[in-house]
DNA sequence: TTCTTCATGTAAACGGTTACATGATTCG
DNA sequence: CGAATCATGTAACCGTTTACATGAAGAA
């Protein structure tokens, strides 16, 4: 539980960072992978603070707009660690909303599974090719160390994703037989 | 949004049910894909009833135990088809707690690193063997329109989705230069 | 008779989203 | 000058989990 804690503990372990920088980089970098508002770290940042696990200095962009450049503390770089090196069970599989509505398009006509298959296929085809292009600048196999390692593992893990998810949609089409354009 | 709402609707559509068998269906059943707890099933139920979306009625199991068992109406079963019908943007990218543990795992050794792969991967693997083991129980393709169809569609998704997610472990024991057993 | 399962509810706490609120800086 | 971005916070709401609470029926 609070993994938006380690999520953060990780990227402040990297180097000085602001709540703003934090949030970008969920949001905003190459692979989307865990999402959270500002609304939802400024609260997480401030708790570490009093728990003492990462620290703040306040720091003037021009002329006095203030940025607060926070660090890992020792007890923080602990508990990320301890964390790090957890074997927890699976969790429980996620929710899935068109996978739902699959389950129960029994009442659906062909025509109109048709039309839903087909509208998760082109989501999914989308997404597949934005990672394949998101590959393909990250370039070969970086160092290991390297921060970059996990940004090319991630994306490499998310093509994997879509590719079986448009393989069961194509299975899915089958059984209904329904043809995917 | 209102997810859970659509899940009951969809299994009320099915038949008449009480509160007690949507909770052990999504709980239990060979697929649990749209894990809920019955505090959140009855109160939801409830709600249905105040929108007039199902109705129910009363029965006693043995002596005096009291049983609602629900049933559909047709503004609920209009809704239900209204939303069967939709074709939603992609949600976020479900959140992983492995895959972001991965992200950090710059500051493991190797041993750890392998430790913690291994670990994932066991539990993949024994997770997709259980699939594979609860796909061979269903059987051969069903009918159209039988519920037994969702099923089946349900655990071959999983199945591709768990092969994914090994093959994605395979990618990365190689990247660190760690070994799977 | 005791344990498991059937059966239904409520309450507190937690995590996440959306909306409210403010102001500085930079770029075109 | 105006729009986008940088920067930080709070409040209300919603969905989910965990815990509290009760009792009947069936099986060992």
């Amino acid at each position: 539980m609070r993994e938006l804690k380690y999520a953060i503990l990780g990227l402040v372990s990297r180097g000085p960072v602001s709540g703003y920088d934090i949030t970008k980089h969920f949001n905003d970098s190459l692979s989307k992978f865990w999402e959270a508002n500002h609304s939802q770290i400024y609260p997480e940042l401030k708790r570490l603070v009093d728990e003492g696990m990462v620290e703040y200095k306040v720091t003037i962009q021009g002329e006095k707009l203030e940025k607060k450049l926070y660090t890992i503390t020792p007890l923080g770089h602990e508990e990320l660690m301890d964390w790090l090196f957890t074997d927890e069970p699976l969790g429980p599989i996620p929710k899935d909303t068109f996978r739902l509505r699959l389950y129960f398009c029994e009442n659906l006509s062909q025509a109109e599974v048709n039309t839903v298959i087909n509208g998760q296929y082109t989501r999914r085809l989308k997404r597949l090719k934005s990672l394949e292009m998101t590959l393909e600048s990250v370039g070969g196999i970086p160092e290991i160390h390297s921060p970059v390692l996990g940004d090319r593992l991630l994306v490499k893990g998310g093509i994997l994703r879509e590719r079986a998810y448009i393989e069961w949609l194509h299975e899915c089409a089958e059984v209904f037989g329904v043809a995917l354009y």
